[in-house]
DNA sequence: AACACATGCTGAGCATACTCACTATGTGGA
DNA sequence: TCCACATAGTGAGTATGCTCAGCATGTGTT
């Protein structure tokens, strides 16, 4: 009983520590009209040579396709991305950034890694180590 | 900038553990009608002697009053809690669990239970205290 | 008593995520 | 060739969170 209200705690505090720190980085962003959520597509499209399926995004940021569609929708409206028809299969879209993307994308990346230096500045090189290994031991057993 | 580079990855990680350690959690709890949140709003609940206002629970909770009140529009929509007029305070209501919601509670606080020390298997009270204080660190440089 | 200000809750609207159902299109086998 | 099935994207609806605005009510001050 000790040992599970133990990890009811330990749980809870890793909750807040992971939604501290995303209020923590979105506020950074915000000013640059970025997100997380816009980061981490940006960083995708601005990564590959070429456009990216609507699909490819999906899996390289690692959330549903659909999930996708309304973070494309928001991107383009604000002119950071567009949508062109794929040349050889009609069913698909292909993203690609703007030059107003392309800013976007640098300037966010500056500020997400300076926030997230700020966050982890309190550890050294092993206790990044350490907490990593922790963190994997979590994953193991969640599947 | 290498370190830069590996506090990125090191965030990743504790975004990813904590993302699947809530699907997780939130799968078992879908079983009996409940989630994180709701369990949050039941356990809070179930702690007080008295009902709660929504002002109070939101605090106990630790999210906005607004969030308190479609997430209690939806526990009473279930039968899980009612609303009743505050007695002496006519812009309040006082929240409490029904019968219905003392049952959900209980089956609910008893996956989540399972779930956390079978998610933190893997730990020992050594390891525990170790990811806690790391996890304080980064607290600390996130205000 | 009356006004100013604070508090309690909710409407409206947004962001990020999900699932399910649907349309349009591609593809492979009979 | 044509049918069955798979894939690409999105509409509809839900959950969880937020902010801002607004109404009703409480409270304290003059």
């Amino acid at each position: 009983m000790a040992v599970q209200g133990s990890s009811d705690i330990l749980i809870d505090e890793l909750y807040e520590t992971t939604y501290r720190l995303r209020l923590f980085v979105e506020a950074r962003l915000r000013e640059k009209g970025a997100s997380v959520a816009r980061l981490r597509a940006l960083r995708m499209l601005a990564r590959s040579e070429k456009p990216l399926r609507m699909r490819d995004l999906s899996e390289m940021t690692g959330v549903a396709a659909r999930t996708t569609t309304s973070l494309v929708d928001s991107l383009e409206r604000d002119g950071l991305v567009e949508r062109v028809r794929h040349p050889e299969d009609r069913r698909a879209f292909l993203v690609r950034l703007t030059p107003a993307g392309v800013v976007c994308h640098r300037e966010a990346e500056e500020l997400d890694r300076e926030a997230l230096a700020e966050a982890t500045a309190g550890l050294d090189a092993e206790d990044r180590e350490r907490l990593r290994a922790l963190l994997a031991r979590i994953r193991e057993a969640t599947g």
